[in-house]
DNA sequence: CAGTAAACGAGACGGTACGTCCCGTCTTATG
DNA sequence: CATAAGACGGGACGTACCGTCTCGTTTACTG
């Protein structure tokens, strides 16, 4: 019954829909700033009223089409940690290089900024994001791969921190030698 | 006549300063997006005529008002690489945690995706803020405290890179203790 | 059947008399643009659906509302014309000052101007509140006590058109003394 | 020079006089209530921002543009107190009948019932309408041609009460025939 | 030290977006 | 089958900011 009405009207659904896709192509073009409500109403045929009858707010609607950023993560399984890392990683530096998403990441944290909904959200995205990395580490630490009784997030924080860092503050190249080069530095250690 | 021509008008260094430090201010309280020309001129009492007599546009203003970030940045000299690699680690960390410019950084890389010459001036920006790892690596390599043909970059990317991802990705503490476990596993490998 | 439509029929005429009641307070309030059909739906529980069921436009209800403006009036019989005319022109000069309809009256006629069926429904109205000045009209020409052949229309037009007049135009007062003035002016003449 | 700066720029003349334009143009053919500022702006070519920059409100732009409709009267003079009634109430049943105020002035009435700036204006409109009457009268009474003390505003309201209430209340006809009729009854009393 | 040219403030201007409200139509499920 | 609930497109409201513009007043250098 509640079922029943929460699907009630087949246009609701149509207008959300329609809403979505056209706030995600924005958001993906110009970044979180870059949505103007006007011109997601007027491109997707649904008038602002209804809009906003939907979302409460345009930080509403925007944090919607976010979590359409982070699809589910598949976490690869090659046997080894180095090997399921290195597929990581290397998937990792390809998306952050030509995923939509890695375009719009930085307008998220910044709006994180000031905006604590923004803020767990984007904790959400993260940790979508993240779950194959713990999902590799605890696979591996099963396999007693993994002595050290290092935290999980700490080893994602070397692997990732630094390919992050390349994309957005150095913008330095992230390929397959700088992968393996990292993967050495961190899995490497004494 | 090229030094009249430099000196020009005291008002018009005047003006600029005026300008200059209300964008500041108003940068460092609510990022890049947050400033509002309007309000500028407003508060600081120059016409906004005369503002972008100055600066063509709004971006060259806060290209200009965001140079001013990054001051100077001074190398520690503790008379070993772990010692510099500390303290400026530990400087860094405590940036990121009180400093003004690490609630607007992410404002700024997310322009830089969409507008080359913020992208130029975040570069500029970068430098600075990484010149002193610059110093003591090559301090340390004079020492030959370093071995490895590494590049610099990539060792710094290891260092900073984890701290930026906890300050704007994950959002974990950075305190004194994961300090010290980040420079054990960057600077003990094998 | 006969009993389903009545069933029927009983809902119909409690949604009319909800809606109509609620409309007619809103009117009294704010005048005819001030009534709002979402308001109406949502102070009296009944449906937009509904009452566009029962009323073809916004118009028609509030025609049918300012209807219910006019009860029935009474004609008073003091044995004179002079007398009856004295009653009803206090009595109106009164509800000129204080029934809710004079303050409403005013948005009747301007739609009047550009509705034709609002105009119709202002005729029947006017009729309403006049009927009783025809009536003491024609009881006194029956009297022999008004011997002109002056039409009724006219001799009205002189008695409530400058109280009128004085409501809504000069805005000056209707006390008694001017009552007893204008019934001079106008009876006693040559 | 307070001259000079209150005229200073010819724009602004320029933009009030078509926003005033296209207001009086919406005003005098949908009344009050069919006035949009939104339309006023996409006809007139002056933007929202610039309206209401000039005018603190819709209802400012209203008083303002209403206050054009009564252009400065002119009071006849036949001679005699009974020639220059004729001519005014002739000039007025004939406005009555074709000007534009006629049809918006229910509507101003019935905003200035809820509306005391409106109200304001209201009285200050009817005032200009009514001077010439003042006018005419004070001559009268200066030719020793009204012997009775009766205020001067009675005698208008006895006078034009009738042709207000025949145009707006009973509707009848405003022909020649009425207007002789009404003086006759107005002016030849007792 | 007077004349002039640049800099200036004040703010008008068109455009675009914001979020809210109402209208009249519609869809769906309930009683 | 009347109803409640409420979605929908359209359009108005009044406000904010952008970047350009016009105007008349300082202010500082120059002749």
């Amino acid at each position: 019954m509640s079922d029943t009405q929460r699907t009630a009207d087949k246009r609701v659904e149509r207008s959300k829909a329609k809403v979505l896709a056209e706030t995600y192509r924005q958001l993906t073009e110009t970044g979180l700033s870059g949505v103007s409500i006007d011109e997601v109403s007027r491109v997707s045929g649904i008038s602002k009223a209804t809009i906003y009858r939907h979302w409460r707010s345009r930080s509403e609607l925007l944090i919607d089409a976010c979590s359409r950023l982070g699809g589910p993560q598949e976490a690869p399984d090659t046997g080894s940690l180095r090997g399921d890392v290195r597929a990581l990683l290397t998937h990792l530096a390809s998306q952050l290089q030509t995923a939509a998403w890695s375009s719009v990441y930085p307008s998220i944290i910044d709006a994180a900024e000031r905006d604590v909904e923004i803020g767990a959200m984007q904790s959400t995205l993260h940790r979508t994001f993240m779950s194959p990395f713990h999902k590799v580490i605890e696979r591996a630490r099963t396999r007693r791969e993994i002595h050290s009784d290092r935290a999980a997030t700490e080893l994602i924080a070397l692997l990732v921190g630094p390919l992050f860092y390349r994309r957005w503050f150095s913008k330095e190249k992230l390929d397959k030698r700088y992968i393996d080069s990292l993967i050495k530095s961190v899995l490497d250690e004494g």
